[in-house]
DNA sequence: ACGGATTTGTTCGTATGTATA
DNA sequence: CTATACATACGAACAAATCCG
């Protein structure tokens, strides 16, 4: 019953410098008052605007320069880079379109060399595979395999939904990054016939190991992308 | 001639963390000393360990729990992904391999449609384009075409170093970021012939157009690289 | 179930350093 | 040189989350 809270004054503050941005009252290459002036403008200390301005930076919405002060960034940004972890389901949703599944198989079996690796398996543990081809308005986008240990799995676990992210949230397990490896294959004699490609047609390959808060691995994944369909973006900054 | 200044204290706060992961005296997993135990032991405001604790945690070095602890990461964590935008001679070297270049065409010519949207050209504006391939140990690893605006470069320019980021850094240009398009395509006529490449090895295709610190496109680049040779990884991020 | 102790998160005030025009 | 702007740093207080007896 612990009703809300008060939301944070700094996120208050990006809201107001998003919304000002928005409206026009802020346009972008321009110049925000000093830091000085808009922390009294908006009744907060210096401060927790700094806090504001650091994540506004960090989202690349402003842009601050010792000595002379903070703009609002010129381009637009770039929206939904690779590096931004979502399900194939919100890629979809995403893009406007209405996602479908397939399911080519579910079941528990033995794992490969590279599943007992990457999602440290104990020995004859088995896992939850999951073969699905993933539709957006009823075309194909992408082939699915994921596998999760049987250890972090009730045996009564069952694939309700769409995404597998929500099923593994149900069941108590909350994804919280993926390392990924993008590669590419010519052609696939099962994968190619069932998405529908040619030879001409490369599968663009995403394979995944996902982890929970914890570090522990929960969800290997492969993706097999059409490569008509889609490309992936990614923002890349020099450090 | 005011000499150096003093390195910021955050900044040898988070050389003396990371020193005492790197000599063990913090294990992967452990819990760090608590905020106000370790800003006393460092000899800093918690503030300023606090500016330090983000940054690592920014890398992934540590994890921050409200109310728990923070904590040294345990997965030392996929460096040098695509994410960090790095010039191939860079990508090239991180490999331990040594890079070569060999350049099949250098000189101004009138730009393409895409050339024109991308790096904001004025109208009858040409650019400078450097086709290469470049080598890994001799093998060839990507075919590089990379584009510059006309009115960027000293006339007088030339190609003098292997990196076009050199290059162009010695003109006065900084790159700071890209906004990268990752792809793939099956065979290309001209390109798979140079790379020697056979039907079976697509090649991943990486359009990017690079931003100086002004935001202003200051070059386009498109690189096929051999996907029999080069993975990219990506740390995706739940958001 | 409750309360207190501990830990990180947020916020303010203030002072000083560094960069730029 | 000076004024302005952002960067760094300290101290203090309270809020929120978690843990444990």
């Amino acid at each position: 019953m612990k009703s809300h809270y008060q939301k944070p004054r700094y996120l208050i503050v990006i809201e107001q410098i998003r919304e000002k941005i928005n409206n026009g009252e802020l346009e972008p290459g321009e110049q925000l008052p000093s830091e000085t002036a808009l922390a009294k403008a908006l009744g907060v200390s210096r401060n927790t605007l700094r806090e504001a301005l650091r994540i506004l930076e960090e989202e690349n919405i402003v842009i601050r320069k010792h000595g002379i002060g903070t703009f609002v960034n010129r381009v637009p940004v770039f929206q939904g880079g690779i590096e931004e972890l979502f399900s194939i389901t919100e890629l979809i949703e995403r893009e406007g379109k209405i996602p479908g599944t397939e399911i080519l198989f579910t079941g528990y079996v033995e794992p490969h060399r590279d599943d007992v690796e990457e999602l440290e398996l104990e020995e004859d543990e088995q896992v939850f595979l999951v073969k699905r081809v993933r539709t957006a308005d009823e075309v194909p986008l992408v082939y699915c395999i994921d596998k999760v240990p049987d250890s972090i799995l009730h045996k009564r676990y069952k694939l309700r939904e769409e995404s597998i992210f929500n099923s593994l949230r149900d069941a108590g397990i909350v994804i919280n990054h993926a390392e990924s490896k993008i590669n590419t294959i010519a052609y696939h004699d099962e994968i190619s016939k069932i998405m529908n490609c040619d030879q001409h047609t490369p599968l663009l390959v995403l394979r995944q190991v996902h982890f929970d808060e914890l570090n522990r691995p929960v969800l290997y994944s492969i993706n097999y992308f059409r490569s008509d369909q889609i490309t992936f973006n990614v923002l890349r900054k020099r450090i």
